[in-house]
DNA sequence: TTAATAGTGTCTGTGAGACAATATCAG
DNA sequence: CTGATATTGTCTCACAGACACTATTAA
């Protein structure tokens, strides 16, 4: 029926967290099994299994608890990255996800052949996976300005002063936290628990969480 | 190396266009060569060609050639859909595109086996073509509110009564077009050509082009 | 001149953002 | 109390949106 030869298919993840307070992502060194780049720092990634993945992201979601030994609370559907030459071995499609973990999550998780690299500083990569990175850069930082997405950086409570020292962080904007605070409020996209939290040298900030078990997306107007 | 079957790799299309001022999208007849759903309407589509396409982009751009003989003005990638079940042969992965083309480039076209339905009529269609179809609609939804895409449903000179007919048909909002006017005027997206457009019953309207070849994105503040 | 559509100017409400003022914590 | 951080309140500016007014066209 299929008078072309198939083409490899694939999938990639740039998982990123919070690292001494910078946004980082998780690279893996390619293993002897993994031709081609074996011994090389890479996007975790790797050819989907049609016997026991039931889609794409069910074969990224098998990647990173390979790696992780977690599910990944977030996890969507970056962009497809394919053509002729991306993979010496041939014709090539990868599905690239990105995800988020909080830093705490990633405390207990072996380490065998990871590294966390900030994103302002990524090597150079094998594939085009450095192109998959800047585009899930992208997509983090625009996302950023009009959804929950980054609570998913942060444990399942945390409070506005440090949502906004990940915000900082991931868009580079330097806006005052008060303007901030009132923003996410009335967006509603979190809520307070009724908690502080305490044990801090200062004033004990209030504690919120996500409101909703998923992404919350603001809409534009015009 | 690959110790499992490959996934089929396809490419669906969703073209838009504006037929008697509604949007509409296209439907081709499957031909008998295309099994499954041979005779049944669908989104047009087919299997990459590893030896003719270099990469997916590609391969939607000539099924669009194929259809309609035209390169398509306008074409993005979507999403990927994907999964064992979603079409019958085998485990599949489909990278879908959406585009969009002006009706009077549509004038001249072959419409062997082709039918343009609205947007808000889609028939059942086989796969999971209606969910594709659906988030193509969203999308373009989306983007019309903060991009220059729309241009892209007009010819290369349009009036700006012209472009809000099209956005508040394929939004559904009905602001003024006063405010309309002036958002999109300052949002430099557009520029005049200097020109009328003659002939009218009415006031001549000026006449108003794409700023730059490509499309034009707004971003966000916070 | 009239009817119909196109384009411009003015006002208002909303919300981001800066800044000031107040609150709360540990020592 | 003091110093540091958290939170709330006030003011301003930008802009979407409504609406009224002016402009242009053909009959």
């Amino acid at each position: 029926m299929n008078r072309y030869e198939d083409p490899l298919a694939l999938v990639d993840v740039t998982l990123f967290t919070i690292q001494d307070g910078r946004l980082s992502l998780l690279l893996a060194t390619r293993k002897n099994a993994q031709e081609p780049y074996c011994g090389a720092l890479a996007l975790p990634g790797g050819t989907i299994h049609t016997d026991e993945d039931e889609d794409a992201q069910d074969a990224a979601r098998r990647v990173v608890r390979t790696k992780l030994g977690i599910d990944p609370p977030y996890l969507e559907q970056l962009y497809t990255f394919s053509g002729r030459t991306r993979d010496p071995r041939r014709w090539s499609l990868s599905v690239a996800y990105y995800s988020l973990v909080p830093e705490q999550v990633l405390e207990e998780t072996p380490i065998e052949g990871l590294e966390f690299v900030p994103a302002d500083a990524i090597p150079g990569l094998p594939f085009d996976h450095n192109a998959i990175a800047a585009m899930a850069i992208a997509r983090l930082r625009s996302k950023s300005t009009y959804s929950s997405l980054l609570t998913f950086l942060l444990p399942p409570e945390f409070t506005i002063p440090e949502l906004h020292a990940v915000y900082e962080q991931v868009t580079g904007s330097t806006t005052n936290i008060a303007a901030f605070r009132k923003k996410v409020l009335d967006e509603g996209m979190i809520e307070p628990t009724g908690q502080r939290r305490k044990g801090g040298q200062h004033r004990a900030p209030d504690l919120y969480r996500r409101r909703g078990t998923g992404l919350q997306e603001l809409k534009r107007t015009i």
